[in-house]
DNA sequence: CGGGATACAACGGGATTTTACGGGATTTTA
DNA sequence: TAAAATCCCGTAAAATCCCGTTGTATCCCG
């Protein structure tokens, strides 16, 4: 778990330990970004498993094309509408998608909350995180730590 | 997911993102268009995807006659004949298919919204995008948030 | 164990490239 | 020859790339 800063840019740094896990899985300085389903925060990962979904539906968009065969085409628009890919500097930093950073409330230059999750990992506006009654208390108590250990470095 | 918008010649840009997925595939700056079967939209996708689906029917139709089986003829003449092949400019504009464009309600200036849904992408009016019952709610929020966007762009 | 050297992380910002759009010039069609 | 369609160039804004700087953690050697 750690705390960078969105710049006047709209960037944040993925911080090195979970960049690393993204190269190991052959990211190629890409990640996903989308809305995470359980909270208001987003959710990273690796393209990988995104592009296996995608081929999957692809190739199913329209009735017509597809010789008169039903198809959903919800299917089809959200799982390429409601992820981003970004891709991510030397330095780790990718342009938040302005859509998911503005549904978690990241739309406005301050400090981002990253914390792992095995596959995937959570980004969150740290005020979000503290005011869920949902999030566990030693996981709030751990985010406050850490973004009061980035505000004395002097950033906030 | 991206808007933009048509100009006094009837023309629209199509989004950088789904012009590189067109060159990848060797469209040579050509994309056909056709009305959706699924929604009051067009869809647009590269020749080569075209041919493919031809071949794909093809196949399909001989298997049904060698088992003795009717051939559903109005299908062919649907995915034959309702294509229009349109070429794009180094911008990546083409001029809207009058048919389609009348179709879809895309028959006078305003903004387009381009949806990538894997091998097609789909052309739609914000306006029937947001009454259409069938699209999921929150592809629609987001459709509504790019338009939002290219509206504070000055050019609406 | 301590202090200096080194490597790397996060950040700011300039320079370059790309995008989307307007509109003029040329070609085609009727 | 007039009208319409197409091609093509210029441009402002925006996104992207890439460089240097600063601060912090780690390493190494005495």
């Amino acid at each position: 778990m750690a705390v960078t800063g969105i710049d006047a840019k709209g960037r944040a740094a993925i911080p090195a330990f979970l960049r690393a896990a993204l190269d190991r899985n052959g990211a190629e300085s890409r990640v996903i970004i989308a809305e995470s389903a359980n909270a208001p925060c987003l959710i990273g990962f690796d393209p990988a498993y995104l592009e296996a979904n995608r081929a999957k539906y692809g190739s199913r968009a329209d009735a017509r094309l597809d010789a008169g065969e039903a198809v959903d085409t919800n299917i089809a628009r959200l799982a390429f509408a409601l992820n981003d890919i970004a891709s991510y500097d030397s330095s780790g930093r990718f342009v938040l998608p302005p859509f998911p950073a503005m549904k978690a409330g990241l739309d406005k230059t301050g400090p981002v909350l990253f914390a792992g999750l095995g596959d995937t990992f959570e980004i969150w506006n740290p005020d979000l995180l503290e005011a869920d009654a949902n999030v566990h208390p030693a996981f709030k108590e751990r985010a406050l730590f850490c973004l009061s250990q980035w505000k004395k470095g002097g950033k906030g």
